[in-house]
DNA sequence: GAGTGGTCTAGACCACGCG
DNA sequence: GCGTGGTCTAGACCACTCA
């Protein structure tokens, strides 16, 4: 390894030489790691002392590095015991990426969701979803339907769609088989681990076939939530809308 | 300046002693500077090294420090020139608090929002106002009601209260004379600085005068975006509830 | 007690902005 | 050329976890 920061690849017409620090060069190789699967995801990886062995820099110099990515939330440090591989099968990060709590209370308070499959079908992607998932129009794709209903009351009601052949195999039995956060399932079955997303929000009508699966009356009222998930890289591998009720539940968010 | 970190105060019934690092004890004096006006907003705070001497510690210590507070926005780094104290009053941080986006473009590329001001007036605060500000019920605060509009198009019709005292002598006058965003003027003028917010979101359908300021159909959904804003230390110097048309704009969020 | 992440220091050097 | 923040190192010590 350098030890001095050396330019970037001169690809292209970099205008600027732009040079990269140490921290930002083993950053990468640490994500390339993660990326090509050396660590699982739950697993520990190596510590910073190994680290700043193999890539022959100081601990100060790996310790940024992991920083940021634990700032990036890819992974999770814990003291005394090692920095590990971030995943969406543990208790507090059950819904990573949904902003939705009751209005009183929180969503752990209100135990389990139910979720419910609605439909689980094979198809070509239509311009919008091939948009967002980078791929060309009429490429396969899955689309899955399911309804999230917590304390009795449905409350969400959402269409995926995934690229089909990342998750080849996948069907609604599997998926109404397994039990947890369908991010986690995609882990554990499918080696797609989501580290990103962004999301489109709007206020929107009911329709009848979505009122009737929530059990609203048409015309009310319902938060679209648009959301593309991301692997490393920013590569897309997920679309989905969701319909949110926001009578005894809101989005909830954090500005800084 | 102890060398070690130090208990905290052992206040209440702390369980566990509870040490604090000794660049949180930095943090937390060079906060206390912030919020007592030693240095203004936009003005550069004093130099690492300065700050390092001043409180007899390594410069590393106060860097890290300084890390924390740029990661909150309370301050912002210019490498070559300095640490600046944050404000709302520049350009690229016009809009630091609102995630509506146009759908295609940026709200930059839309040009400067016209700004009117319905209404403002004073009044006893109501339970949900006063809860939300931290304050009695009845207790004095200020409403204001404005428009904005974008393109031509208005967009967002929102409802703010005030403390009356931190904001006294504000009228709906002064609010229109002043060009910028309306967080720079409670900086300029007031001397509050807002750093952090919290939204809940919901869908909602428009009534028959908010239909009419916003050139929509009555019984047109709406986002009604509900958000606190707070000074240093958390306390709370504003809430506001706004509806924003979503056929051409939409609420953005970044997950991870 | 061994091993891990977390803190703190002191000093060298680099990249940037400005006069 | 100077002062600023940014990087990198090497080493000491602390706090936490677990066997």
């Amino acid at each position: 390894m350098a030890k001095t920061a050396i330019p970037d690849a001169p690809e292209g017409k970099a205008q600027t030489p732009a040079f990269s620090p140490l921290y930002q060069q083993i950053k990468q190789l640490i994500l390339g790691s993660l990326q090509q699967g050396e660590w699982q995801p739950g697993e520990a990886i190596p510590s910073e002392l190994e680290l700043a062995a193999r890539f022959k820099v100081s601990q100060g110099t790996v310790r940024k590095a992991i920083d940021e990515l634990a700032a990036e939330n890819l992974v999770v440090r814990r003291q005394g015991r090692g920095t590990f591989v971030a995943t969406h099968a543990e208790q507090h990060t059950q819904y990573r990426f949904l902003r939705l709590v009751p209005d009183s209370g929180s969503l752990d308070s209100e135990g389990p969701a139910q979720r419910d499959i609605v439909a689980c079908k094979r198809m070509r992607a239509a311009g919008d979803v091939a948009q967002a998932l980078a791929l060309r129009a009429g490429e396969p794709v899955l689309q899955i339907t399911r309804l999230l209903t917590f304390q009795g009351v449905p409350t969400i009601l959402e269409d995926l769609w995934l690229p089909a052949t990342p998750f080849k195999g996948l069907t609604a039995e599997r998926l109404a088989d397994y039990h947890g956060p369908m991010y986690a399932m995609f882990e554990a079955e499918f080696g797609v681990r989501m580290v990103r997303a962004s999301e489109q929000i709007r206020a929107v009508v009911a329709h009848d076939e979505q009122a009737q699966l929530l059990a609203v009356s048409t015309g009310s009222p319902l938060l679209s939530v648009e959301r593309t998930a991301y692997t490393y890289n920013d590569i897309p591998m997920e679309w989905r809308r969701g319909l949110y009720r926001t009578d005894t539940h809101h989005y909830h968010n954090e500005l800084s």
